[in-house]
DNA sequence: GTGCAGCCACCTATTACGTCA
DNA sequence: GGTGACGTAATAGGTGGCTGC
């Protein structure tokens, strides 16, 4: 005898997370399935992007949430949480795909007055001359930024580079020190520059929350978004270019644990639930075994009690409870 | 149409540096 | 002041898509 089981109480029964479609991990790609945490969009930032009709990034919202509390990754905390056994589409890689306007509303973001946005621009991650270079970048880089784009009147003051960092107020040591720094780099020859190009140059706060910003409009950048923004922080475009490699490497970073995290949770959900069906199944055993006025009648109905969990045999044609009484819950076993 | 080289953007692993406890 | 842990900027190597020949 054939015996299914029918579990209840979930959406799908052949989905008992409440399965949505969406984007993968890539640390999940090997399995051929994907996990989403529920976070009530796609999954992160370039691992799994979303895509147009022309192939270019939908926004991905969910890069939002890396530094954030996920109040749908929860089980039964939120969202239904979702996984994807679909195979995974191919993500495009080339920025041209995932090109889109200039997203830099940012700049005009209420955050941008905290950041000590004026109109000082000092920038000691680069000599003068770089600095000069950069000033001259054709504004034809930003064409793509709405008339009433605040890009090219907004400025920061990047003088207050690495002030407070981790919270911590700057001491007058070091503020002494940067300022030797700054003039010694303004002293440097363009030979020194080289040598010293590998030397790793904090962003300052102000620099990292506008690029974080910018992440969050888009995950990735085209070349003129990326020479706009570099000129907006007075890096050079390379270093913006990193910024977002790490970023994003960071955020998978984060997905990818938190993807772990998720699935040994369901692993163990789904051990549990495997052991409560093999109980069931020897009850079910059990029950047949000492009824055996029922194992001759055909079409016999095993219908599990929705309030006690007990396994309960119907009358084929009655559908008559014989140990308790049948809810308006739908049958569970059916044999 | 196909193969190849060059370019570019990206990913991943790693290194190196700055900051903090 | 020295030191280890940690975060992150920067580098190196590899991959894949696109383009022109």
């Amino acid at each position: 005898m054939e015996l299914g089981l029918r579990l209840g109480d979930a959406p799908n029964s052949n989905n008992p997370f409440g399965v949505r479609s969406i984007p993968s991990s890539s640390s999940l790609m090997a399995l051929g399935f994907c996990v989403g945490l529920g976070h009530g969009s796609g999954s992160g930032s370039g691992f799994g992007r979303v895509h147009d009709e022309d192939g270019r990034d939908v926004k991905d919202e969910d890069e939002d949430d890396d530094e954030k509390t996920i109040p749908g990754s929860g089980y039964g905390l939120g969202p239904p949480v979702q996984l994807d056994l679909l195979p995974l589409a191919p993500v495009p890689r080339s920025s041209h795909q995932s090109s889109s306007p200039l997203p830099f509303s940012c700049l005009s973001h209420p955050l941008m007055p905290e950041l000590g946005c004026t109109d000082k621009v000092l920038d000691v991650n680069r000599p003068p001359a770089l600095a000069a270079a950069v000033a001259m970048i054709p504004a034809e880089e930003t064409e793509d930024q709405s008339p009433n784009s605040t890009v090219t009147s907004f400025q920061m003051d990047f003088g207050v580079r690495n002030g407070g960092g981790r919270g911590r107020t700057r001491s007058k040591r070091s503020s002494d020190m940067e300022m030797e720094k700054e003039r010694s780099s303004s002293r440097m020859s363009d030979d020194e520059e080289n040598a010293s190009a590998r030397k790793k140059l904090r962003l300052s706060k102000e620099q990292s929350a506008f690029l974080e910003q910018s992440f969050k409009q888009h995950s990735t950048l085209n070349p003129k978004q990326k020479a706009a923004l570099a000129k907006q922080l007075n890096l050079r475009p390379r270093q913006v270019e990193v910024w977002f490699q790490n970023r994003r490497a960071r955020t998978k970073l984060k997905q990818t644990e938190e993807d772990c995290e998720y699935l040994k949770r369901w692993c163990e959900t789904l051990t549990e639930e495997n052991r409560r069906l093999q109980k069931e199944l020897q009850e079910l055993r059990a029950f047949k075994a000492s009824q055996p006025f029922y194992s001759h009648l055909p079409a016999t109905t095993l219908t599990m009690c929705p309030s006690c969990e007990r396994v309960v045999a119907t009358a084929p044609a009655a559908s008559i409870a014989t140990t308790c009484t049948i809810t308006a819950a739908p049958p569970r076993i059916l044999i």
